[in-house]
DNA sequence: ATTATATAGTTTGATATCGAACTTAATGGA
DNA sequence: TCCATTAAGTTCGATATCAAACTATATAAT
């Protein structure tokens, strides 16, 4: 039948479980990865943290960043305790509002991000050679579009 | 220049962190989503393995489930305790393998997953609404793809 | 001003994660 | 047959995760 257009898929909740499947494994999958690369006991969170800080700029709140990641904001307390325990981030009180706080870089957290990005990159641009960078180019905007509705429609 | 193919993205690392970052964050997200709606301490992992042995089969050994889940083998045996102590599966000796083990559900496991699906599912179509299950569809096998390539290059 | 409610962040406690070392069993030579 | 090596799974210990309770501050209502 080649003048019918292809029918619109079945919204069958396997179709969904498959999509979140796959994505589950391939964040174990790259965060095994990254984390093999990162010294001692860095984890993907802490780098993200401050690639973010960075992206976007630093002086954010925790608030601010537990929402970006979507992690509950205990979380982040964990995870900010530990860069600054490592010296890459600075807590300072925010100025305007006496709860909060804000997450400052450290000369010593910029040049651990530049220098982990640096061991990173010789191991993406492999990948790079073996995955197809115009499907992923593609791919990541309609992620986004995905992660913006979960966004909108979580509960909490 | 209308007749010029567009060009081929770059390689740039940053493109692959954007990919990578989405996937996090969609998983964070999905996670929590699956997770409101399981009982008491049952977490996706958990689910994920009783849909596993159903839909692949059970008697599966440990290390064979740690490889579909790319996670630590070490990682599986806290999971399958947890759904031994909640009676979902059962762990017997393999037969030809003294060293091996192998996973089996119980009546108790197989009607777990019929209620948790049940339970899940109002919220998977609600979801459904919201996304387009049409690109849902065309996503996933391109990310089994990229999974199947992280995959073939992962290090252990 | 006073009080109630909401918000930012931390603490607590229970569980999950996972690298490394370990135990036991299988396999592949000499 | 013996021994070395490899493989499956567990244990251990250090750290991460996160819901719920808590502290401190801000905001709103009267």
């Amino acid at each position: 039948m080649p003048d019918e257009d292809a029918p619109p898929a079945e919204p069958n909740p396997g179709t969904v479980f498959e999509f979140f499947n796959e994505i589950g494994i391939i964040q174990q999958l790259s965060r095994a990865m990254f984390e093999a690369r990162l010294p001692d006991g860095m984890i993907v969170q802490h780098f993200s943290v401050l690639n973010h800080l960075i992206r976007v700029a630093d002086g954010r709140t925790p608030l601010e960043l537990s929402r970006a990641f979507q992690v509950p904001k205990a979380s982040l307390t964990n995870t900010l305790s530990g860069l600054e325990k490592r010296g890459f981030i600075e807590m300072r009180r925010h100025p305007t509002d006496g709860r909060s706080k804000q997450v400052w870089l450290t000369e010593t957290g910029r040049a651990f991000r530049e220098e982990a990005i640096r061991l990173l990159v010789p191991d993406i641009m492999a990948l790079s050679d073996k995955l197809n960078i115009d499907q992923l180019t593609r791919l990541t905007p309609q992620l986004a579009e995905i992660r913006k509705i979960l966004d909108e429609n979580r509960s909490t």
